[in-house]
DNA sequence: ATAATTATATCGTAACATACGATATAATAA
DNA sequence: TTATTATATCGTATGTTACGATATAATTAT
């Protein structure tokens, strides 16, 4: 049972590392974590983004200032607790995530043009109900 | 038809989002690239990790010189060519580049334990299309 | 054989990135 | 009014990333 989990581990490695976009921006680990936490989650603030990593939040409060510095962030003040601050992506912040994270939908789009009618449904088909079950987890 | 590969898109960082291991280790992004290259590339040297991250040959050895310190490469020399390095994965090295690309299996396998048999059939199946017909894009 | 090419490695240097403790400020809660 | 919470900033230290210049050793071309 658990050497399924492998496996598909290995096909997910597989898919990623032939279909991503090449890699062309110096971008550290830690910001495109951010920038993941900030897309995937609502109302994320600076001690959000410093639990996630597990890093102390003044460290956590720097990568964010120098992300609005590089405009892949932006801040807001939460209205209804004015000490907090939410987090939003960037239209360039968007950019360099799906880059850094997303299979190229060029390659996508032609290796899903290749599959049989009933082999890109079961494609769509696993990935939505990965990601539905997926959202289950702690 | 694009919107298709945008929806897959989501769907393939929603599961990476509420799947992957949890951040631990302070790594950078291009160190994760080079275990990439050497996992999924046969004979691999200084010369392709240059290439492949576009950065200068000797960046590009200084980057190998720190993983093989900190034990996450080894070196061999080419037996046809002496003056080529081929590049492998140490145990560590594996694991590092596991829970920085993979998915938790702890996780992954509670996810496939949700889903009927049916749905598990269709996400093996998915994932080894897709994986293989990835391995066809240049 | 000698010269040119190729694959790596190293040195010097520079610019950032990363992280944390200590401290500060301002808003909310007790 | 005091405590707590959420950020922010300063000082400091270490690590990372990168490149040009230069060096070495193996292979290939002449």
């Amino acid at each position: 049972m658990s050497s399924n989990v492998k496996r598909l581990n290995e096909y997910w490695t597989d898919i990623y590392f032939h279909m991503h976009y090449p890699h062309k921006e110096k971008i550290s680990h830690q910001v495109i974590r951010i920038l993941q936490l900030v897309e995937k989650k609502e109302e994320v603030g600076v001690n959000e983004v410093a639990t996630y990593l597990q890093i102390s939040h003044n460290t956590a409060s720097e990568h964010v200032k120098r992300m609005v510095e590089k405009n892949l962030l932006f801040k807001e003040r939460d209205l209804l607790d004015e000490r907090r601050v939410l987090l939003h992506l960037t239209q360039p912040g968007k950019e360099v995530l799906h880059r850094n994270t997303s299979l190229d939908e060029e390659k996508l789009e032609q290796v899903m043009n290749q599959l049989a009618d009933k082999e890109r449904a079961v494609v769509e088909q696993a990935f939505k109900l990965l990601s539905e079950q997926a959202k289950t987890c702690l």
